[in-house]
DNA sequence: AATGAATGAGCTTTCATTCAT
DNA sequence: GATGAATGAAAGCTCATTCAT
């Protein structure tokens, strides 16, 4: 397991010691909870596991989650916020859309490396389940992480910078794939490469395309 | 529920009335629990569920499948073989790496298409249940799916189809990544494309990558 | 598994061809299921196992029997009738009541050396599964098997021979456990005794006793 | 169901009311199992009755033991141990062998009639159920009750006591079957003897057999 | 607040019995 | 007569959820 901090939903200075306290265990949870749910799926993690694992009783589980359900609906809200945080940031910075999807393909590699792999997890929680799907695609168009990437790849082929013969549904499904893929090879591989590693080949292929390069430009 | 052939394990000629019949039922599970599957996963798939959906008992399942592993077992193998039979079969064509390479983009598309989404029945397996795995891991290195394409993108870096620079692990995971990029689209998308204009426009990036091309080019 | 006879129900001159051919099948049934009992006792002997061991499908079975349960009941009244035959016949033979007695022991253990446990299936069956006790009881006081043995026990008392202050019924009862010993030591002891050199023991214990002979007896 | 005392596992001074408390529903669902396993055999034995007659529920019974077998187990084990103490306690006093074993006799009859009828419990199991008996039997070699057996009637001949020209192996056979035959009656007779009255004229033939005495003794 | 005992619905699997062929 | 596919009623066991303490 990894270190990683969970992101405070309040600022620790505006409450109180009892409350704090009860935040940091909520995030212990989050974090067992999320361990677990990576490893084994959604219906293979038991709660008594979860709780084992923070050293707290099960009946207090349901003192901060009122269900399995909402436990793991909350722990995707947080990681596609935390995700979409990310994004956000880097789209809005001044660079080329190339440099900007190179960056935020090597931040998401990074954050799989790091054990965010809510993008797995997602697949991890099995099938449907179905209404954890129901409650979080009332959220998730909020979000509209599609649609943030849409616009990126609009601006990149406006600028000359894609090719515009390529429908952006595509180039997104296609990026979306990619970004994956890391995770896959993490949990594949017995000797996964590093996150810049993998990300500076990917891009390179993603830009150029495996083909061998023409002699003249060599 | 999409229509899609089940292969007979024997000539059809060859079987009493009798045996034909339990055979076309056997198929009729296993298509029940792989559409199932497929949807809910392995855990949330109850075999009451498949029993239902066939239009049978419980205990009938049980005169065609020792257990519900065993169900699930034989659906992978079966999916696996079908699988390999049409890489095998396209990959000994006469043919430019690439041609070969995009022809099973194609056709693993189509195939995905028709039902046959063994590399999303893997995930939809859900994250362990151990046994399923481990049985099929003494049979899948016999498979050696792997090892098929790292045979084939080495040749086409040494025909000098392919760049060289780019370790061929990385090329066999990308590719692995964008076969089931298909899958993904058709679960996700409401009004999905069809497998040969999305095929095309993933072998153009694969091959040539998103990048605009250079003005001379034009 | 022993080879031993199984009485007719009816002599064979008085039945057809295909008449004494089911007898016969019916006989190789009631012969399998009574090994299976024996290994394994009434609940974990499944029908499947019995039609299989005959060679014949389940579905035959209920042609011969209309349940388990009636297999079973039949089994035990053909063993019991067989047991009782065997004790009359002893029973009315002129010769002191100790040697009938050691007469009756001797060959019961015979009996179950070939197979013919009787006493020791009734213990395998399994605590009541009631039905079949409640049959049986119906008709085990018509056989009346403690009758005859209180009788020949008073018989010896009478004649002086028996110690006429222990009380019949434990005679009894304390004979009936020395049948069952034998059983018992069969399944038990990797090297089980011969019938003739345990029922000698046996007998010579039961009616002197465990103590050394007095001195002046040697 | 008659009454009989459980031994605690801890002395209930050192432990709290909830421990003591759960310790005490374990105990109600031994006793429970107890009753059924004697009155049906292992595999007629629902958890479900077991757990009705305690008066809770299934699930509450897997909150005590691990598995039906671990309960029969268990049991077993506690009724074997009970026995053993019984049996080392007797071996060690400084008596006659006969005075000891008639000591013996008279206890096994005392614990049956209160209930611990451990060795017709081991009979009722059924066949084989093989888990239960593969793990006892683990066990049982430790206990030796064979052995204990074996050198108490070895002494007894050696000091002249017994007659040694009778088998040991068949001696000690004889007496575990002697302190079974009073559970049969228990179980088999509508008024039950008392067991004083019962071990005193077992022991009377045990050692001097049912002859009756020579006219010289009268 | 925290606990963990208790629940009960639900799951996989078995098997005696029936019945169309 | 013979078959074996089909059934459905249990059985053992698990686990999310509740609640008295």
């Amino acid at each position: 397991m990894t270190t990683r901090p969970v992101a405070d939903r309040q600022a620790s200075t505006t409450m109180s010691f009892k409350a704090r306290q009860r935040e940091a265990r909520t995030a212990l949870i989050l974090q067992a909870a999320h361990d677990e749910l990576i490893a084994k799926g959604y219906r293979d993690v038991a709660m008594d596991e979860i709780a084992a694992q923070v050293g707290i009783s099960k009946g207090t589980l349901y003192l901060h989650f009122a269900s399995k359900e909402a436990l793991v609906v909350r722990l995707l809200e947080q990681e596609i916020a935390q995700f979409l945080g990310l994004i956000d940031q880097i789209m809005s910075q001044e660079m080329t859309v190339r440099a900007r999807l190179e960056r935020i393909l090597l931040e998401t590699y990074r954050g799989i490396r790091n054990g965010q792999q809510f993008l797995l997890a997602l697949r991890s929680i099995g099938g449907n389940k179905g209404d954890i799907w129901d409650r979080l695609e009332k959220q998730l168009p909020a979000t509209e992480l599609t649609g943030r990437f849409t616009r990126l790849f609009a601006e990149g082929k406006q600028s000359g910078e894609l090719d515009a013969t390529i429908p952006t549904a595509i180039m997104v499904a296609l990026f979306f794939s990619l970004m994956q893929m890391y995770a896959e090879q993490q949990l594949t591989e017995s000797q996964p490469l590093l996150p810049e590693a993998f990300a500076a080949v990917v891009n390179r292929v993603l830009f150029q395309g495996l083909a061998a390069p023409p002699p003249s430009a060599r």
